[in-house]
DNA sequence: CCAACATTCTTAGATATATAAGTTTATTTG
DNA sequence: CAAATAAACTTATATATCTAAGAATGTTGG
């Protein structure tokens, strides 16, 4: 009967409501991050998808043939990661890997039927997240928070970027 | 010359600037979760603590003496989380576990003079990403934005506690 | 044209997190 | 008070992510 889980909710909301001092908006973007992955993974997990492959599975619906490379790039995650989504989704037949025109180098992604098909069925389910999220919301309030998130996005690209730069990565 | 960090830097913002739908909150929080992670991860990184050691020690220079439960609701984390990062707190001789008033079961955490130590050391650098993150930001826009945040924790709460009772989770 | 460089993918290993299940200890209740 | 239940910690295992470094393949400039 959620004893676990309402004393997890709980514990959320009084850490919240006791105190938000000034300089707490990581912690913020921290804790509202975790709990819409937990909301979406559990709506995935019914269709047996894993949280890491819709990820690629959204990009993959609106671009198929990219290589692991730019799916990289636009998914906003190392190649690492990449590499280690596609190889299970390539196993759970949701995707296929092929070399084009002879480049033995880059490999691009294709779905199959049943990698394109779950187009349908989780695609509302994200949205569903996100509806829930911003219950009670403002337009408003939507898109002066979108903003802000967009300029924390922006100064802390730069911040990681410059950090690389100092510590000589290359 | 952080030639792989600007390819990153870059994919990250224009991925962002290209178009950003109605539904996509829960990726740019996702997006300035990561970000926000990395930066303060690599200012930490130079005083020898990971980011999962740092939530544990913002709590503790608060207050000691929790136990590793109270501890994980604190920092909003299941308890085997708390576990694995106390335990390697303990062998980095940042916190001690001891069972107090003959109970035990429970332990309670307190912190070395080393754990003690390094508050007026670290503060500073989670206050400077927070700094940077927002730079621009206005103070009505940042207010907003936690605002939304804070809705969203308490939405997503209560949806993953809804979730739970249906799935049988106790 | 070939040697140096750059790109792409892959491997290895670490960190941060979760769920599920097990063990030990305390509390409650018939 | 002893058996049942609950609480707290621990173990095992999985997922999502990272950095660092290696291997294979393309590209380029002397």
């Amino acid at each position: 009967m959620a004893i676990n889980s309402s004393r997890e909710t709980q514990s959320v909301l009084q850490h919240w409501h006791r105190d938000v001092p000034n300089d707490r908006m990581a912690h913020m973007v921290r804790d509202a991050s975790r709990l819409l992955a937990k909301s979406l993974q559990s709506r995935l997990a019914n269709h047996g998808v894993s949280f890491g492959h819709w990820s690629f599975l959204r990009i993959l619906w609106v671009t198929e043939g990219l290589t692991q490379r730019e799916l990289s790039e636009e998914a906003g995650v190392m190649e690492p990661t990449t590499f280690t989504a596609l190889k299970a989704m390539e196993a759970n037949q949701l995707i296929e890997r092929r070399h084009l025109n002879g480049n033995r180098r880059k490999l691009h992604i294709f779905l199959t039927d049943k990698g394109r098909a779950l187009k349908d069925v989780l695609t509302p389910l994200a949205e569903d997240v996100n509806r829930v999220a911003l219950a009670g919301v403002s337009e408003a309030d939507r898109t002066t928070t979108r903003n802000t998130l967009l300029a924390m996005i922006d100064n802390l690209a730069i911040d990681n970027a410059a950090d690389s730069e100092v510590n000589g990565h290359e």
